[in-house]
DNA sequence: CCCATTTTGGACTAGCAAGTCCAGAACATT
DNA sequence: AATGTTCTGGACTTGCTAGTCCAAAATGGG
């Protein structure tokens, strides 16, 4: 499929609009017409750009806010070399999930990936990389002697990436950010005694 | 409404199968008539033991499935009095949710969460019992001197039932059970170390 | 045994939502 | 300007699913 400047336009224009109606709403219950709404598009657009349908439609979305989820911590991500960066990030994510409440694109992402098979994939990738960002900040703080080096930097950072879900898990259920906030900062103190 | 006691039989028939149907689908995707097939029922017994159709009746299952969880783990969590028994628990864990791979109970249930309002209250109430379990755990550690007094018990046991929803959140969506492992052991690591 | 109540089966309805189709407008290329 | 391609709108089809309805069977109390 040929894309003029106009139909990348409009494809982006359904992405990046049922991504922020997303944001807001159940995606379980989305439908074509709710996007056609939100969008300001026709059927026959959709279908155009999305010739799988539905599933593709959201498929994209959701490699789309996946995208979203390491671009908001890069400034973070990319400095964890001080113990004050650890914290700056800790407090940014709990800023950030805090104004989010219980609406987690990640999480509405997550919920999809029992139906369609693309998003586990989707969703594998970005926790992957996750990971590899946070313990590349564990080994810089142990070659600055700041961690002690017979950590391993690898399962210290799939914890800190379980952690982070389970605690937004618990925030999109019961509302609390309590359980996310302890176990950042629990993680953080293990971090600091070893 | 009242029940005889083949009525009551027939509705934890439908409770019952439906539970375990879902065990093994995906949630989001269950007709009436899946669960009228799978617990060998009519739509009419549905809707007379169920009379709010079928939010009520899945939330009823999500009510038994969240049973469930505690009373699955019950050995466990009553005796957290060693670090004997705390491995015991992790190995518990770990064996339970290796077996049951991507498909979690609990998880089907937190998808549904967003949707209807009933099914957070379920989770909140899981989730909290599940904490208070833990906390005495630590609280028993401590009145034996095993764990320092000045560990808190809440925020850690907070940080367990975050780290293991998160464990299993990232199961559901890579297959992978290393970040789980990470978390209990880190987390057991933690409370040992203090 | 009789009557009220509960339980059961299943045909039927209503409405919604995904996907199809095609005609015409806009656009690019020569 | 001519022609082929991409883009857009929206009516229409198709299939599915929650929920309704009612009649008949089972049950239980007196």
């Amino acid at each position: 499929m040929k894309l003029t400047p106009k139909g990348q336009a409009t494809r982006q224009r359904i992405i990046v609009g049922t991504a922020e109606y997303l944001r807001g709403n159940d995606a379980g219950a989305v439908t074509l017409d709710d996007i056609r709404a939100v969008t300001s598009t026709s059927k026959g657009q959709l279908f155009h750009y999305f010739p799988d349908g539905k599933e593709e439609l959201l498929l994209a979305v959701a490699q789309h806010e996946a995208d979203r989820v390491l671009i908001d911590q890069e400034p973070y991500l990319s400095r964890l070399d001080t113990w004050e960066s650890w914290q700056a990030w800790r407090d940014a994510l709990l800023a950030r999930y805090r104004a989010q409440g219980r609406l987690c694109p990640l999480g509405a992402l997550m919920d999809q990936v029992s139906s369609t098979p693309g998003a586990a994939d989707v969703v594998s990738e970005l926790l992957g990389q996750w990971q590899q960002r946070v313990r590349s900040g564990v080994l810089t703080m142990q070659g600055d002697g700041l961690v002690s080096a017979d950590v391993d930097a690898d399962r210290v950072a799939g914890a800190f990436v379980a952690g982070i879900q389970g605690g937004v898990q618990v925030l999109r259920a019961t509302g609390s950010t309590d359980q996310l906030t302890s176990m950042l900062d629990l993680l953080i103190d293990y971090l600091r005694r070893a």
